[in-house]
DNA sequence: TCTGGGGTCCTAGGACCC
DNA sequence: TCTGGGGTCCTAGGACCC
């Protein structure tokens, strides 16, 4: 029996989460926009009828939001959080083996579910997630992920499957893949699409029927790998652990752009503060901090600079004012006065699981001090945690911010501040 | 005037070793 | 006047995803 995998999907994930706690957003069209209100990142079906596209800058739609009178959200990515959960921990009611693949998406293997026909099964997890939580979700059913896929895309693109399609028929698969473009595959986008087409590939299909060998030469494993899935073997098992993050980045575009040293460094020192939260709360330790600056990729009238450095740090910490001294000490090797600086980030790398370390033979370890750190580091995330974010913080991260990003547009925290609950009357 | 943020995996090529 | 070959590890950069 080949295995049976369920993509479980959101639709339009971000507006759909603004629509649950706002009636009046149903039946209009929605928009939702990234940070700083720069471009649109969810777009409810409405506003994809008015011809809005995914990625496009807020300023050049702004003819059709006002036109057509498009509802226009900031992301407000506390609300987005809390309603995955609520969805995943939904999902996981149906089986206990499931991958969370992104915010709005979760694998599901539905393979040897006893006496049931899955398609009954999947509509049966579509109405109680909508049930549960008002997200609306597609989902499609095939023996590969890379199928299951685009399986989900045909149960989300006609209407007449009611957002579950099951693709598991090889008769079927075959007539499915000669209409699916081969962009639309998942693992291969611009560059690759490019280089397929010109070998005659534009579709999935054509790709499946490939000679694998010579693929795989002049391609590499990962479109042979795409190959495979496309032909119903599976490559790509589905990961039920939530492994630990190999990097982690702090990094946001100013709300206007940044020309002094010091709004710079408050800026590079709450990204650090910030990433060193996220290291901390997955229980590991970085070895090593990367700072950049970048003025505007997009302004052709400005000056453009971009840098970055690395410094590896003595031994491996979670202790944020050591990430932000490292951070700082980056920042001032490469800023250069007289740009107008667009965005600025800290990434963290070497991260291994806390636990005992190799020594520095030249930094003799302090144990005391050790414990002090990570007594305090406990403290601030608790305090963090329960009065909100920002509530403690180092005095490096400034408090003027000049620097921080604009939302104009942001709903209430429906579900994660009290003062934010909605009221039924 | 205005163009996001946070990740992963793969590969090629250099450094280094024997 | 003459200078190998092969393996491993690391890093930077490319490509992709949501």
């Amino acid at each position: 029996m080949p295995p049976s995998f369920a993509l479980v999907d959101c639709n339009n994930f971000y507006a759909s989460c603004e629509r649950v706690f706002d009636p009046s957003l149903r039946h209009v069209p929605v928009i939702v926009l990234s940070n700083n209100d720069g471009c649109v990142i969810a777009r409810s079906e409405e506003s994809k009828a008015l011809g809005i596209s995914m990625g496009a800058p807020f300023h050049e739609v702004r003819g059709i939001v006002h036109r057509h009178g498009v509802r226009v959200f900031s992301s407000n990515f506390p609300l987005y959080g809390d309603m995955s959960r609520r969805v995943m921990a939904t999902l996981a009611d149906f089986t206990p083996h499931m991958e969370i693949y992104s915010i709005d998406e979760a694998f599901l293997d539905l393979s040897g579910m006893p006496g049931r026909d899955l398609a009954d099964y999947a509509r049966c997890i579509r109405e109680t997630v909508r049930k549960w939580t008002g997200i609306p979700v597609s989902i499609g059913i095939a023996p590969t992920k890379t199928l299951a896929k685009i399986a989900n895309r045909t149960a989300k693109k006609d209407a007449k499957w009611n957002g579950v399609f099951d693709m598991r028929n090889p008769s079927l698969q075959g007539e499915i893949l000669h209409r699916i473009a081969i962009e639309d595959v998942w693992g291969i986008a611009g560059r690759l699409g490019l280089q397929l087409r010109d070998a005659g590939m534009d579709t999935a299909g054509r790709l499946r029927d490939a000679h694998l060998p010579s693929l795989r030469r002049r391609f590499g494993v990962v479109i042979a790998r795409i190959c495979q899935e496309l032909r119903g073997v599976s490559c790509l098992p589905l990961d039920r652990v939530e492994t630990p993050r190999k990097q982690i980045l702090a990094s946001r575009a100013f709300g206007t752009r940044v020309t002094e040293y010091q709004d710079m460094a408050e800026a590079v020192a709450s990204h650090a503060a910030r990433a060193a939260e996220k290291l901390r709360s997955q229980g590991s330790t970085a070895g090593a901090v990367m700072t950049f600056i970048r003025t505007s990729p997009f302004t052709i009238r400005d000056a453009w600079y971009q840098n970055t450095t690395l410094a590896s740090l003595p031994s491996p910490s979670q202790d944020t004012a050591i990430l932000i001294s490292a951070a700082l000490a980056g920042l001032k090797r490469i800023f250069r006065k007289g740009y107008r600086y667009q965005k600025a980030g800290v990434l963290l790398l070497d991260l291994t699981r806390c636990g005992p370390t190799q020594g520095d033979l030249f930094t003799p370890s302090d144990p005391a001090r050790e414990d002090r750190s990570r007594r305090l580091m406990r403290t601030m995330d608790a305090v963090n945690r329960r009065m909100g974010r920002g509530t403690v913080f180092h005095a490096a991260q400034g408090v003027n911010g000049r620097w921080r990003m604009k939302a104009g547009n942001l709903s209430p925290a429906y579900t994660t501040r009290w003062s934010d609950l909605p009221r039924a009357r």
